[in-house]
DNA sequence: CTGAAAGCGCTTACAG
DNA sequence: CTGAAAGCGCTTACAG
């Protein structure tokens, strides 16, 4: 009794509306070029040409007649004739290996920000791990209409799909933060999470637990800076590290590791490399029986938008994709058109938020639970500038 | 002592490899045109054109020798000549007010696969509730390299968007679901969530509790199908409907209004408008020390992914967004290119999914929690096909 | 089935 | 400061 019945197709089509109908809603014809509006102006359609692309070299009076036929005519610049003429990149195609995950969308939110306020077009395209071929594919595919890239290269494809980009097309890239000694061979942007990460175990450690372990999202150098962080402030208080686990960047991962990690009774602190698998792992314990933070304590990676609405509340260390997204595409204009690049960008960096899903460890003394004392929470910022080196 | 600090810039910028380096790496020139295809080939241009536009007007020998010419010389075709000379439409643009927000990224995800098959490139661009003007100002912008429109219409500025789109330009809509005399104005789809909130409803209903509330997603024309689902249910079961409120989307939103129906203690079920709402109405009923489900029990819509990991895990509707932008994409090729439009389209309905944060109200006598019966789970689905009236 | 023409709407040089 | 030329890489007709 409670299965739907409608009548109505859920998908519907409508015809579109009759010529006649389109010409009153269009209050210009399709088509009005600069020579249109050289005749209207009573200048050479250059001319106009000049005034659309903010020449100097034009007399302001005739600037002042030429933005009056603009505006009169409704003119608006046909992109794909600009490209074709040699004009100047008008365009980032994003590659992407997917486009809702927090980290990915968050970026993409900033770089579609930045492209609208100089007037750029946004293209997207995903890259499926397929192959190199289809990378490859997919990159040129991506390349045609474009002037520029921007590679979200957090993953495997992304990196592939990077990689796979002529160098004689421009493009930027959004990394996971390199080690000291790698060079990346594009420009590139990214957040290191060294101190954060050194931050969220310290944070734990000081709450009184023996060791903490780390669920990491998938590496393919064997590490992440996130990595090192943790072990960096292990190593400091001389406690031997567990065995890192890595699997997925996903919840269900999370849950799966979750439910590993939940059997063994010694575990009560985990860092998880982000908050969608620190999820999971709340789920699994919370479905084995440990209370988080009671039993064992939780601690993410991110700062997803709901993390502050879970229960627990997720402890975890917040990221700016978003103006990770802002960057990348500021330093890709540092190149394509240096005048109207952003400069001195501000970056915030990662940082500890503490809120309900991390606390001491079962059994702890009264009293432990600060015995490194509570990190500091204030927003640290740091001016950050792309640079040219 | 927690406080990061690093030496390295956090943003950095590395200079372009130098011409050399470019050389070696891109392994043709970087403009090869149906000229030098035609040349290679040994045919005219034409005959290149007519072979990468799948003219079925070639001799197989032709296509073959021009086909090897074209893998040869790594030739791909510039889409902005192509735009440009009047080719075929080959992009769309997406417009909506948001891309990170759930529904909105799904069926951008859906769209982005579906224009992948197809060859199609896609655009995204943002607009913003600002005023009419910058809407009309977003679309045109938009338009200008693209073919055709797709507008995420699920809100007011996706509405206002969509109203600003030329009728000269190809267009399709993700509109929320019409009631049953409106006629859309666009080519459009929908899911239409009417029977599924029944659904929820009589089995919120079915659990025992005396009513049930509904925290709304936001409307502008004063309802929903949600809505109308939801009323249903109520006056099939002759109760009268407690007042819905709304007022915004976010998990932010739903903790406010979550804050005052907690402290109203008959409140025992209450059927949410999405599941961001439904997750912040959960942490306030926690905070307000109402447990869920034994307390309040809450019902969501949607089925974010992670729903299912949230403690209590989320009851809540499912609706395939992904699905819903690929039927969007294939209605406006039905338009834009019919022999190539996909046919049969599968759309899955809404239906519920029964977790853990719905039971029977506090106090209920054991027994009454299947009162009318449990709903069937098993997915349905239904064929549904883009047509043309 | 294939070739020669004209032109899409712009932009760069190059002239004055 | 402004105008006349040539051409970007393709696609449509139109011819054969």
């Amino acid at each position: 009794m409670y299965v739907t019945g409608h009548n109505r197709p859920t998908v519907t089509g409508h015809t579109m509306p009759a010529p006649a109908a389109l010409k009153e809603n269009s209050d210009r014809s399709p088509s009005v070029s600069i020579r249109d509006v050289a005749r209207e102006a009573g200048v050479s359609y250059q001319t106009v040409s000049r005034v659309i692309n903010q020449s100097p070299s034009v007399k302001s009076s005739t600037r002042e007649t030429v933005l009056d036929a603009i505006a009169r005519l409704g003119f608006r610049p046909n992109r794909a004739a600009r490209a074709l003429a040699g004009g100047p990149v008008q365009s980032v195609t994003v590659l992407a290996s997917n486009t809702s995950l927090y980290g990915f969308a968050a970026a993409l939110e900033g770089i579609e920000e930045a492209t609208r306020e100089v007037g750029f077009g946004m293209a997207v395209r995903v890259v499926e791990s397929i192959g190199p071929d289809d990378v490859r594919d997919a990159v040129e595919h991506a390349l045609e209409p474009a002037g520029a890239v921007i590679v979200i290269a957090f993953d495997r494809p992304g990196v592939a799909a990077l990689e796979c980009v002529p160098f004689d097309v421009p493009a930027a890239a959004m990394i996971p933060a390199p080690t000291e000694k790698e060079v990346p061979r594009r420009p590139s942007v990214w957040i290191d999470e060294y101190a954060a990460a050194m931050d969220a175990t310290r944070y734990l450690l000081g709450l009184g637990h023996e060791t903490v372990h780390h669920l990491s999202i998938p590496t393919w150098t064997g590490t992440t800076r996130r990595m090192s962080g943790w072990l960096a402030a292990l190593k400091e208080a001389r406690v031997p590290p567990p065995k890192p686990m890595h699997g997925g960047w996903s919840a269900e991962w999370g849950y799966e590791a979750g439910e590993k990690l939940a059997r063994d009774l010694k575990v009560t602190a985990v860092l998880c490399g982000n908050d969608d698998i620190a999820l999971g792992a709340m789920r699994a314990m919370h479905e084995a029986g440990r209370a988080v933070p009671a039993d064992v304590s939780i601690v993410g990676f991110d700062d997803v938008p709901f993390a502050r609405f879970y229960t627990p509340a997720l402890t975890t260390v917040r990221q700016d994709f978003k103006a990770l997204g802002r960057a990348c595409f500021a330093t890709l204009m540092s190149f394509v058109d240096p005048a109207r690049a952003a400069r001195g960008l501000e970056l915030p960096e990662a940082r500890l938020v503490v809120r309900e899903s991390a606390g001491p460890p079962p059994g702890a003394p009264r009293g432990s639970s600060q015995r490194r004392g509570a990190p500091s929470l204030a927003g640290k910022r740091k001016r950050a500038t792309a640079q040219r080196p």
